[in-house]
This record gives C-alpha cells, structure tokens and sequence, in this order.
DNA sequence: ACTGGCTCCTGAGGGC
DNA sequence: TGCCCTCAGGAGCCAG
C-alpha cells in the first residue's frame, strides 16, 4: 500500500496536471470499495466545479474544489490514481473516472478494492470524519513528549503503536520497520517501556524515512506507480523491509522476518536489540 | 481500556 | 502448463 510517502508524491505529480481544472463527469464501474461509492454527493458536489488544490492528510489525498467541496481518496493497499486522454480505454479495475475539461481523465485503479473515496460537503463533515485521526509526522505536534504521553502504560510493541493512525497519520507497514532500524530500536519494545529520549531517535527517524521517501518518489513494491506512470526509486534504500536472511548493511547480522499482529516485521537483532 | 485477530478482495509467485 | 497455497503497502470491527 501506498504510505504516506507515495500519497504524497502522487499529491504532488498531480497537482500541476488537474489544478485549475473543471470536473465534468463522474463514472463508476458498479463494483463497491471499503466504502459506499458517493457517485450521487459526486453528481451534485464536484461536477461542473473547478478544483482548486490537491491536499493530503495521513494516507488521504484531498482535492478540494472551488465551492469548498472535497474528494477524499485513499489508495488501499493496491489503488492507484492516473490521468489519460478520455478516449484511452478503460482498464479492468478502473473503478471510478472523472472526466475533466481538457480531454483528460481521472482515473481511480484498485484490484484490491480496499480503497476508498468519498465527498466531504462541508468543512464540519471533512473534520468530523478525521477527528480521531493523529497528527502528520511533519507538525509540531508529532514530538518525543506527545509520543512518551500517549504511549502511557500500553504495552503494545512500538511498531504496532507507530502504525495506529490515531497515534500519528501515514505511517504502514514498510516504514515502521525501517523506522525503527534508522532509530535502533526493536520492533517488539513496549511503547511504555520507550524513553523520551528513545522516542526522541524515532521521531528524528520518523522524518528521516519519511522526507527521503518522498524525495525518491516513493517506494517501489508490487504495483506502485506515481501519477505519471513512473515507478519509485527507493526501492534500493530499503534497509531492513523485504530483506529477510540478508546481511545488515551496518553490522552484517541477518535481517529476521517476525510476525507482528498479522503483518510481516524486519528488524536487525544485532542494531536493534532492544 | 487495550489488544491482536479477522475481514474485505485480487493477483503474484513458489512448489509440485 | 496448471493447480494450490501463501502472502501482499490498510484499517474498521469485534471478541477476549
């Protein structure tokens, strides 16, 4: 799944290709996401408005348009967002288009159908539905003292309490683990166990990962594809995520794959002992 | 109150 | 070549 990183650089290579542009048509392909298709809020909200900047928030991208209406689209963990000449045929699993006023289309391509999008009308709903959602690893909020305090007594390992989005919004499953090897820390550590000078080297780590990310144009793995159709390069910075068995590029141990609450961990037990 | 497990869905890749 | 199994970047819901 796209993370934040990925969401980001698609925020950014659309921006310039659909800033400023008309939404004329919506069309759906009949089969359902994670949510409800608002083909209707979308019929009535965004078409024949003009969208006036592209927006994220945690793994959401947000296009706002002119009259303060918001489509708020998530990739899942197979979603994909590309823009076509509207007589390019439609691929399978090219659920929703939206057709601009230049020849162009906007198309959401998920296989996995673990996606989303949605209309938010007003400001009020837009904050409602994010509420419970932490803050982005960039604000100045996201800090050692804010993550020392709500890690209180949870004893849940750090890795799973740095992927629950209502701790802090964006960060999944590849880049907790390289998180925390850029910090030294093991996975499995209890939050409440983490010190706020600890928790001082994630944050620090959490920008790390997450800027350089971003700067490469996000991950490559699986299916991820930015707007334009190019495939990340980070890729070949991975340091832990994927590299089970093969030897640490700092001390030369061998990365170990665990299981942490379902998902695939990769730590170095030599760096990251504790 | 917390926590991990399960679930949605399709596709890729490995073993035989 | 094909079949079957496992695994995959998310996140809401639920039971213990």
């Amino acid at each position: 799944m796209p993370e934040l990183p990925e969401v980001e650089v698609v925020r950014r290579g659309l921006t310039p290709q659909i800033a400023g542009r008309k939404i004329l048509q919506t069309t759906w392909s009949g089969k359902p996401l994670r949510l409800p298709v608002p083909l209707f809020a979308c019929q009535q909200a965004i078409e024949g408005h003009k969208i006036r900047e592209i927006d994220r928030r945690g793994k959401y991208l947000l296009i706002r348009m002119d009259n303060s209406a918001v489509l708020a689209i998530h990739l899942g963990m197979s979603g994909r967002l590309g823009l076509f000449p509207e007589t390019a045929p439609v691929t399978r699993h090219d659920h929703l288009c939206w057709r601009l006023d230049n020849g162009m289309e906007l198309r959401f391509n998920d296989s996995r159908r673990f996606g989303s999008v949605q209309v938010f009308e007003t400001r009020t709903e837009e904050e409602a539905f994010f509420i419970l959602l932490g803050p982005e690893p960039f604000e100045k909020s996201f800090c050692a003292a804010y993550l020392f305090q709500n890690a209180g007594n949870r004893r849940r390992p750090v890795k799973n309490f740095l992927m629950d989005g209502r701790v802090v919004a964006g960060i999944g499953n590849i880049y907790a683990s390289e998180i925390l090897y850029a910090a030294h820390v093991n996975p499995a550590t209890a939050a409440r166990n983490l010190s706020r000078g600890r928790w001082e080297k994630i944050v620090q780590a959490v920008r790390l990962i997450l800027d350089r990310a971003i700067a490469c144009g996000g991950t490559t793995v699986a299916d991820f594809v930015d707007s334009s159709g190019n495939a990340g390069n980070f890729q070949i910075q991975l340091q832990v995520y994927g590299r089970a068995g093969e030897p640490c590029r700092r001390c030369g141990a061998r990365i170990i794959k665990s299981l942490m609450a379902g998902r695939s961990t990769y730590y170095c037990p030599q760096c990251q002992q504790r």
